[in-house]
DNA sequence: TAATTGTGAATTGTTAACAATCCGTTTGAC
DNA sequence: GTCAAACGGATTGTTAACAATTCACAATTA
């Protein structure tokens, strides 16, 4: 009884997506607990594999566990540790693309065309749990090509910092700034790639 | 049929400490696939929890998780990667230092003092594994002090940069290093507990 | 002999049932 | 009437059995 045509893996990997960005996007009140049975239904598997994204993204920093009382959405960081977290993101992201924008290849660059088209679709329909997938994709898409060693950790700061992603509303800038992005990268251009995300990570 | 007397959630994290203690001081050869079966059975519980264990570390970046084959322990990160790593859990320790350090009481002085004097032993009896496990603790403990939101991001920093943990030999130079941190944290020195810590973190 | 294809044991992935825990409600004593 | 203990439904934690996949090795073929 196999939903997805796609390998285990990424079914599990598809349901934390889908949660990380209803959950970024605010879909989700903050003090009301999650059930795994629900979920389970919903993505029509047993509460196994729902149990592993949960646990998956506790550890992202998007939901919080307790024990014997299952899982709720996080509160955004303090101002401080917004702060810190923001400069890793920002060194984390310049040193990805250091790291590759040499290695990216013509169809490296399509691809980032591909998720910038669907990020200005969600934009334009105000799909905000998209928006914040489309967003988040693109950077990792960055952070994979440099190394897939740092993703674990870079998915774990940046989720953080989208934490509060509903309250975003400049749509029209989302979209600018990742256009900069993205031609930026397909001019192999290092420094304005760099300004860009810079830009980008606020 | 509970073995443990503390709580359910401590239990699964007493498994991932062991385990991550034993891979980081090179208990486990490289190659080798881990059977969940065989830590089942170790541990006295089903492959359930052994599979969440799995997963934590996997995400952590100790072991690395492949569809269908379970997990093998990861290679340490390339030097480049490693660079930054080091310069992140140096931004993190030290931030974490300068918000908890007024905070902290001589409750926390005795706590701190107590990992180090199994630090101390665990060096004696050239345990690696406790080593390994006894330093993490110490540095964890501060990161907690300070914002227990940051860390599982410094976890997953901490734990790779310590993966080749098991070619360290200067025993002696770890207890000193450690008793620098604890002293000047003990006198509230934050200029010289950051001091300590970029010293120790290498 | 080398390459390929079956075959079956071993292993991981998933599920459903069971055990333990939590929480709101009721019951009872004072 | 108030508070505390006990009950019961709901939820999470764990387990064992089953399904799907992988891997090593033998059998087959060119």
């Amino acid at each position: 009884m196999q939903l997805a045509e796609q390998s285990v893996r990424s079914m599990r990997e598809q349901i934390v997506d889908t949660l990380r960005a209803e959950v970024l996007a605010g879909a989700w009140t903050n003090h009301a607990p999650v059930r795994e049975q629900a979920l389970a239904e919903r993505f029509g598997v047993s509460r196994g594999p729902i149990r592993d994204a949960l646990q998956e993204l506790s550890r992202e920093g998007v939901l919080v566990y307790r024990p014997n009382k299952g899982v709720r959405v996080n509160t955004p960081p303090a101002e401080a540790e917004r702060q810190l977290l923001q400069a890793m993101r920002r060194e984390m992201e310049s040193f990805c693309l250091s790291q590759c924008i040499d290695q990216l290849t013509p169809t490296d660059d399509e691809q980032l065309a591909d998720i910038l088209a669907e990020l200005t679709r969600a934009c334009d329909s105000g799909d905000l749990s998209s928006i914040a997938d489309c967003d988040l994709a693109m950077h990792r898409y960055l952070v994979r090509s440099a190394s897939s060693e740092l993703e674990a950790i870079w998915q774990s700061i940046a989720s953080r910092l989208l934490m509060d992603y509903s309250r975003i509303d400049r749509f029209d800038q989302i979209v600018s700034e990742h256009e900069a992005i993205v031609e930026a990268v397909k001019q192999r251009d290092l420094k304005s790639a760099q300004q860009a995300i810079n830009a980008n990570i606020i």
